[in-house]
DNA sequence: GTATGTGAACTATTTCACAGCT
DNA sequence: AGCTGTGAAATAGTTCACATAC
C-alpha cells in the first residue's frame, strides 16, 4: 500500500473482478494466476504484482478463494458500497450508458439524466428519470449523486463539466472528445472513442504495407 | 522511423489531430508545441518526442504550420484515406456509434449496420441501412468494409467477432466486457466502459478517505 | 530571444527469479 | 510438484538538456 500503484494496475482490477465474476458463476471456487491471467490473455506475474500493492490474498501452493478474491477487489476499488451517477445528454450514447447492465453489478447506480431538449425531459424511461439541466442541482443533492457521465456533443461538455463541479461532483466520465477544463480537485476520466478507433487504422495501414 | 513506437504515441496523435483542426477552424496557422500542448494538458516535450518518431514537421524558432502538421498526422495514421467500418449490434450504443459524426471527419465511414432483431433490420435511418447477420458477408464485401465495431451484449460479442473475421474483416474495435478470443492476426481494439467508470470509484474512495 | 529535434537521464512499469508455503 | 508473493532486473516511456535553426 505504500509503494505507488499504476493507473494501469486500477484498471486491470476491474478487469480481474469482472472474470472473477465469470468463474464464480461457473461453480468455481478456488482459482489460480495462471488460469485468470490466461483468460483475461495477461501474464500471472502481471496478476500477482497488481494484487500485491495491495496485500496478499491467495495461499501458497493453492491460488485463491474466488469469492474471497472478488470481495477484496471490491473493497479495493470501493465497489463494496453503491455510488451514485447520473448521465449528462440523453441522446444515443447517454441512453446506452444509462440502460447498461454492468454498472449496477458493479455498485454503480444510474440515478437521474439530464437534458436540454424539451421532449426527451420529463419522462420516465424504464425506472429512469430524465430531467431539464436546471434540476441538477436539486437531483444531485437528493439522490446523493457523486458521479457524473458527461455524453453530450462536444460544443456542450465543458459547460456540463463545469455545471457538475458546481454541484458538487468530485468525478467525471468524459465520454465528450474534448479535454476539460476544470478545477483539478475534480477527478475526470476521459473515453475518448474517436481517438481510440482511430489508432485501428493506424495498425490497419502498417499491416497493408507489410502484406504488399 | 526504426525505433519502437508506444501505443499512447499513436493514440495521443489522433488528439493532437483534433487540436489542429480545432485551431485552424479558429484561423490559426502557425502553432508552437507548447501552446498545442497547453490546450491537451500534456507536456510540449511529449509532444515533440512523439513527432520525432515519425519525422520532421516544424521550423525551429517558428514552430509548426497547423495544415502541413494535419496532413502529416493524417498520413501517419492513415487517415488520408476513407476507411469503411460496419457497426454490429444497433442498441443504444450501436445507434450512438453509427450516428456519430467525428468518426467520418477522421476518414472512417460507417457504411452498414447489423442487428438480429427483426424489427430492427431492413430499415433505413438516417442514410444507414440496417442488415440482419445473414447479409455481413455480402454487405462487407460490396462495401469495401475493412473495420468491424461490436456494440453487442457480451454474450453474443466472441460469436460477432469470429463472424467478422470469417468475412475478412482484420481490425475490430469491442465496446462489450468481454476478452474476445479471435484469430491473432486480426487487430482489436477494446474499449470497456464499465472497467473505465470503476477507475473512478477507487480515486473518488481514496479522496473521501484523505477528506476524513 | 524563441522554437524544434533528439540523445541522454530519469522514471515508471513489466517481467523475471526465486524464496516460502501447501 | 504447484502456486503465491516480492525484490531485483529488464524494458518501456517520459522528461530533460542542449544543439541547431529562425
Amino acid at each position: 500500500m505504500l509503494k505507488k500503484i499504476p493507473e494501469e494496475t486500477i484498471t486491470r482490477l476491474s478487469y480481474y473482478l469482472r472474470a472473477l465474476l465469470f468463474f464464480k458463476e461457473k461453480d468455481i471456487t478456488i482459482i489460480s494466476s495462471k488460469r485468470l491471467a490466461d483468460f483475461l490473455k495477461i501474464s500471472h506475474h502481471q496478476l500477482r504484482k497488481d494484487l500485491s500493492y495491495f496485500g496478499q490474498f491467495g495461499r501458497k501452493g493453492v491460488g485463491y478463494s474466488c469469492v474471497r478474491l472478488i470481495e477484496s477487489i471490491r473493497e479495493i476499488l470501493g465497489l463494496n458500497r453503491e455510488w451514485g451517477a447520473c448521465v449528462v445528454g440523453f441522446g444515443n450514447l447517454g441512453r446506452a450508458l444509462s440502460f447498461y447492465k454492468g454498472f449496477k453489478d458493479e455498485g454503480i447506480a444510474i440515478k437521474a439524466a439530464f437534458d436540454i431538449s424539451e421532449n426527451k425531459v420529463n419522462k420516465d424511461y424504464a425506472n429512469l428519470k430524465v430531467y431539464p439541466l436546471e434540476k441538477m442541482e436539486k437531483v444531485i443533492r437528493k439522490e446523493k449523486i457523486q458521479i457524473g457521465i458527461i455524453a453530450v456533443p462536444k460544443e456542450a461538455a465543458e459547460a456540463a463539466a463545469t455545471r457538475l463541479a458546481e454541484c458538487g461532483i468530485k468525478a467525471i466520465f468524459n465520454l465528450a472528445p474534448v479535454k476539460l477544463d476544470i478545477p483539478k480537485d475534480v477527478i475526470v476520466k476521459d473515453v475518448d472513442l474517436s481517438c481510440q478507433l482511430t489508432s485501428l487504422t493506424y495498425h490497419l495501414k502498417l499491416l497493408e504495407a507489410k502484406q504488399s
